[in-house]
RNA sequence: AGCGAGGUGGGGUAGUCAGGAUAUCCCGACGGGCUCAUAACCCGUAGAUCGAUGGUUCAAAUCCAUCCCUCGCUACCA
């Protein structure tokens, strides 16, 4: 079944932040994948680690007062622990910042300049004169040279969405401070990203995992792929070799963190991580839908170019939505795995099921607590844990063992088919498909006993009855086997209850329909406990408050004061003349008095709507302190304000003289 | 705007590539039965113009075209 090794992978959590359930779907899925495919004898290792890197968390750091050191530290510490509590166990969580990374990373780079990968380049980048650092990235932001819109400094997020590259933007400010940036000289590095597009584009044909990876990036190597720029101007970060002043982008050591962390697992095993990165290779990557770019594009054009292998498969999740709003800190849509879940002392177990088995894995999951109750309750509790009690109870209660004897045909290949089915969907990511092959032996045993009725057996004929009970302690065995990956500790608990002494874990799948032996079963305890609606409510009432908490603090953050509202310097103003713009559809060029020595020179886009003879003579409102700016070659000195799609002008009730202040 | 992924009863989902006769399964709702078990389980009922429109065909959820909506790439993001 197996042809080497797999190494599979999670998306490295950013420490600027707590655990949230975004994280885990993407994690719990890798974690069940690992679980499943272990104990289908499969040899699996399973690494992540934290990204430690980039400039948002210098700026968060620099805002709380720590390092970034520090505050990786702090969240990795939290990320490790959350991850443990959940039930997700890597072999090894280790850190972009550390050592190993930091030299694999160099050695990474070097190797790409050896091969003539990477060649430097002078860049105008934006430099914040009063914070006295180069720019990178988001904390800028400007006009969109393509659209002319409002933009960010890697991408134009309101306009045409390109990809800018650091000096591209028009009027860059910083985002920090607002100070006007200036552009300055400095030689940057970039990777030829170019070059590889028809390597990816074969490479990707055959990249296993989920569609919507292969499918989106492939749309990408299609349209024609740019070199990178993969050098910033910062102190935190993996020095870029022979340059102190610059790191690495933190998008090229956070991938090759992977490495890192199988070297550093690997060396505490003392074997050899070569096997795992070098040659035909089994690299299985667990990460969110947002981040396929860097995966199936960057990433493995990246190790080709270094002389590794690319990844055999990446699967990518759907992203999570809370209440049917899509996902914010900011807006308070958001679950902590901590603070709202574990803390609350609902168990792991719960979450991984709803997780798993609520949506396709590529699809975006939308989480409410009502439905996580509803399935927790009728799936978990009544469906899956009330059959391996009520057979326990009665198997206890009138046997006391496990009663000796054969098993029905009909059960050994209902556990069959559910071992095949569960693999299948497993090996092809479809993890709801797994689970819910899990809850179909459920309900087959639930059935079988219904039908077979032991407890009326049980008084006419005995020895049916105990083969009955044989039956569905049989396949309480099994399920047990099988909900290990899904449900570790009830997994645990069942196989104490059906009196084995050892562990769950340790028993391949296959032994699901391994007879089970004649054992004296404990007395049973119920498996799962029902979420009570005054519970669930609660849970929805923190995350109410929350939203609305969030909603509160940003009206106060968008609340104008008097003192800024003072600054604009609004006054009635008479339009003198008016003419169309040459060559453009929407603008007038008008001349507006506003009681200066002068009638001020006005851009406005507003010729869809008036005729300049229109608006000659009329009396508008006007911003009269804008930053002059270039409208179609003209400099615009104001700014006429007008209302809406139709751009109703705003003009006032009754006669003033132009100069007239807006009070 | 572009590219990618989606849109199937109240929620989730199968089926779509290789068109075929009552559209699958899970949960919820409703009714009945049963009682070993955590008011559970079993059986049954209702509920879908398969996002919209047009086309191809004897036949369309499925193929073709156009359009609409949601999400991702695109703050805070796995």
């Amino acid at each position: 079944m197996s042809d080497g090794p797999i190494l599979v992978t999670c998306g490295l959590p950013y420490t600027n932040g707590p655990c949230h359930l975004g994280h885990l779907r993407t994690y719990v899925p890798a974690d069940f994948y690992v679980r499943f495919l272990r104990r289908r004898g499969e040899e699996v290792v399973f690494v992540c680690g934290s990204d430690n890197h980039g400039t948002p968390i210098v700026v968060m750091a620099e805002n709380q007062g720590v390092t970034p050191r520090d505050l990786s530290n702090r969240y990795h510490e939290h990320f490790a622990h959350i991850f443990q509590r959940m039930g997700i166990r890597f072999d090894h969580f280790g850190m972009t910042d550390g050592e190993t990374n930091h030299r694999r990373t160099r050695s990474i780079v070097n190797a790409l300049k050896e091969k003539g990968y990477i060649y430097p380049q002078v860049v105008e980048q934006s430099y914040c004169p009063k914070c006295r650092r180069f720019l990178p990235d988001r904390y800028v932001e400007g006009i969109c040279p393509y659209c002319d819109t409002p933009a960010r400094g890697d991408e134009c997020d309101q306009g045409c969405g390109r990809h800018l590259e650091p000096g591209e933007i028009r009027k860059p400010r910083c985002l920090v401070c607002g100070t006007d940036a200036e552009l300055r000289e400095q030689e940057h590095f970039f990777f030829r990203l170019s070059e590889f597009g028809k390597f990816l584009e074969d490479y990707l044909q055959g990249l296993q995992g989920t569609s919507n990876a292969r499918n989106y990036a492939l749309g990408w190597v299609k349209e024609g792929l740019r070199d990178w720029n993969i050098t910033r101007t910062l102190d935190w970060g993996v020095k870029f070799p022979g340059h102190d002043e610059l790191v690495v982008y933190v998008w090229v050591d956070a991938p090759i963190g992977y490495i890192s962390f199988t070297e550093e697992w690997a060396r505490s095993k003392g074997l050899d991580w070569k096997r795992y990165w070098c040659g035909k290779n089994k690299v299985t990557h667990f990460i969110g839908s947002d981040i396929i770019y860097h995966h199936c594009i960057f990433w493995p054009a990246l190790l080709t170019g270094a002389g590794y292998s690319a990844p055999h498969a990446v699967v990518a999740s759907g992203m999570v939505k809370i209440d049917d709003q899509k996902f914010s800190k900011s807006r308070g849509y958001v679950v902590w795995t901590g603070e709202d879940y574990l803390d609350k002392g609902l168990p792991a177990d719960y979450l991984r099921y709803y997780l798993l088995s609520y949506t396709n894995h590529t699809k975006e999951l939308n989480f409410s607590w009502k439905v996580f109750s509803e399935r927790v309750n009728n799936e978990l509790v009544s469906t899956l844990g009330n059959f391996i009690y009520r057979s326990l109870f009665f198997a206890h209660k009138f046997f006391g063992k496990v009663p000796d004897g054969p098993v029905s045909a009909p059960t050994m290949e209902a556990i069959d088919r559910c071992v095949g089915d569960m693999d299948r969907a497993v090996r092809d990511f479809e993890f709801k498909g797994a689970t819910d092959a899990l809850m179909a032996l459920a309900a087959y045993g639930n059935g079988y006993i219904q039908n077979q009725a032991p407890w009326k057996l049980v008084k006419t004929d005995p020895a049916a009855a105990e083969r009955v009970v044989k039956d569905c302690l049989q396949v309480a065995h099994a399920l047990a086997l099988l909900m290990e990956p899904v449900l570790p500790d009830a997994a645990a608990r069942v196989w104490r209850m059906l009196g084995n002494a050892d562990v769950v874990e340790e028993h391949p799948i296959s032994d699901a329909s391994v007879r089970i032996a004649s054992v004296t079963l404990p007395e049973p305890v119920p498996l799962f406990e029902k979420l009570e609606e005054s519970r669930t409510r609660e849970l929805e009432a923190v995350l109410k408050k929350r939203v609305e908490w969030a909603k509160q603090a940003a009206k106060e953050k968008d609340l104008v004061s008097i003192e800024e509202f003072s600054r604009m310097d609004l006054r009635v103003g008479k339009v003198i003349s008016a003419e169309p713009v040459k060559g453009s559809k929407k603008l007038l060029r008008l001349m507006v008095d506003i009681g200066e020595e002068k009638p001020r020179l006005v851009v406005a886009g507003m010729a869809e709507f008036y005729k300049p003879e229109e608006m000659a003579g009329l009396s508008v409102i006007m911003v009269t302190n804008m930053k002059p700016a270039k409208i179609f070659g003209i400099e615009s000195q104001g700014m006429v304000l007008a209302a809406g799609e139709q751009a109703s002008l705003l003009v006032p009730l009754k006669d003033v003289p132009p100069g007239t202040m807006i009070r």
